[in-house]
DNA sequence: GTCTATAGTCCGATAGAC
DNA sequence: GTCTATCGGACTATAGAC
C-alpha cells in the first residue's frame, strides 16, 4: 500500500454516479465528486476531460469491441450484416446489466448535456465503424451510409429495450428494428397498407 | 428610429459570425461579441441560450419547413420516399448560401462543443420528423427508424458534399445517397462485388 | 444590471514507483 | 536520476440567480 488509495478511477466514477443518482446531476459538483472519493477536485479532471465523460467511459470499450467485430467478420458476409452481426452481439452484455444501465440512461435523458454527450459518442461510434468497413474494402460513400445507418437502428433498437417493461431482449429487439429499416427502404408504396 | 438599433439579435449573430471566424471559437467571448454589437453580455444570453445556439438558428427554421414538408406530402407517397423528398427539397437553400455555409462548417466540425450541439439538433430533427410521420399515420418503430435513416442520409450527403471542390449540388448528392442507402440495405452478399 | 457558483485551465510543488 | 500521480491555489469565462 502506498499514498494513495488504489483505483482513483474507478472511485471517482462510483462516486459520480451515486451523487449525479442522488442529488441529480445538475447538483452535483465536481468538488463533491472528488469530496467522496477522497480526492480533489484538480485530480477528477486529470481522470476525465469533464463532468460528462465519467459517465461514458464504458462506451469507450464498447466501441472497440464493435471495431473488432466488424473488422474480423467473414469476409463472405455484406457490410450491413457485417455491422448488424456487431451490434447485435452486445445485446447480453446490456442484458445483463439491466437495471444498472436503465439508471444511466434515466441520468442521460433527463439531462441536455449528457444527451449531448451520448450523440458524440454515437457518432464518433458510427465512424469508427464506416472505418472498419472500408478497411474491409468497401468504399466510401457506403461504407458511412452503412454504418449511419447501424447505428440508427441501434439507436431505435436501444430506446425501445429501455423503456420496454417487459422482458424482451435488446438482441431481439435489435433484430427486429434492422428487418424494419430493411422494410422502409424497400417498400415504397404508399404508407398506411 | 427608437432608443435602441433595431435588430439586436442579427448584430449579435453577425458579431458572432465574423469574431469566430477571425479569432477562433474558443478565444472569442461573449463579452467581445456583445462588444462588438454594441450591447453587453447580458443581452447576448437574453436572444441565445448560449454560445453555441448563436451559430444554429436557421437549424430551427429548416427544421420546420422540413416538419411540414413531410406533413404535406402526398398521401400516396411512401415515408421514407417523404422524408427523402423533403430533404431534397432543401438542397437550393444551401446551395444557394454556398461559402458561408462553409465556413460556418469548418468552424463546428474544428471545434467539439460545436460539433456536439449540431448533433443535438439533428437528433431534434430526427425526432420531428418521425412526429411527422407518425401524423400521416406511420406506426411507431418504422416512424422513428424512417426518420433516423433519413438524417443519417443527410448528414452523409451534407459532408461530402461541404467537402467536394466540384459544382455538384446538395440536391443530387443526396439523390445518389439515398439510392446507395437503398443499395446497402438490399443487397445481402460479400462487399467487394 | 450586478453578483455569484462552478466548470475547466495553468503553474508549481511533492511524494512515491521504477 | 526519471516518470507519474497527487495536491494547492489562483485564475477566466460561462451561465444562472437575484
Amino acid at each position: 500500500m502506498g499514498r494513495w488509495q488504489t483505483n482513483a478511477r474507478g472511485r471517482l466514477a462510483q462516486a459520480a454516479i451515486e451523487l449525479y443518482g442522488e442529488r441529480g446531476y445538475d447538483a452535483t459538483a465536481v468538488a463533491h465528486i472528488a469530496e467522496r472519493a477522497g480526492l480533489t477536485e484538480r485530480t477528477f479532471f486529470r481522470h476525465y476531460a469533464d463532468k460528462r465523460e465519467v459517465l461514458f467511459t464504458g462506451a469507450n470499450e464498447l466501441q472497440d469491441r464493435l471495431v473488432t467485430s466488424v473488422r474480423d467478420a467473414q469476409l463472405r458476409t455484406g457490410p450491413l450484416d457485417a455491422v448488424a452481426s456487431a451490434l447485435e452481439a452486445t445485446g447480453p452484455f446490456f442484458d445483463e446489466l439491466g437495471p444498472f444501465v436503465r439508471v444511466r440512461q434515466q441520468l442521460i435523458e433527463a439531462n441536455p448535456e449528457l444527451h449531448e454527450r451520448e450523440l458524440t459518442k454515437l457518432a464518433a461510434l458510427a465512424a469508427a465503424l464506416a472505418g472498419a468497413l472500408r478497411a474491409r474494402g468497401v468504399s466510401d460513400p457506403a461504407a458511412e451510409l452503412t454504418a449511419e445507418a447501424g447505428v440508427a437502428v441501434f439507436k431505435v433498437a436501444f430506446k425501445r429495450w429501455v423503456h420496454a417493461d417487459n422482458d424482451t431482449t435488446l438482441t431481439q429487439t435489435l433484430r427486429e428494428s434492422f428487418a424494419e429499416l430493411r422494410h422502409v427502404t424497400t417498400h415504397h408504396g404508399p404508407n398506411p397498407r
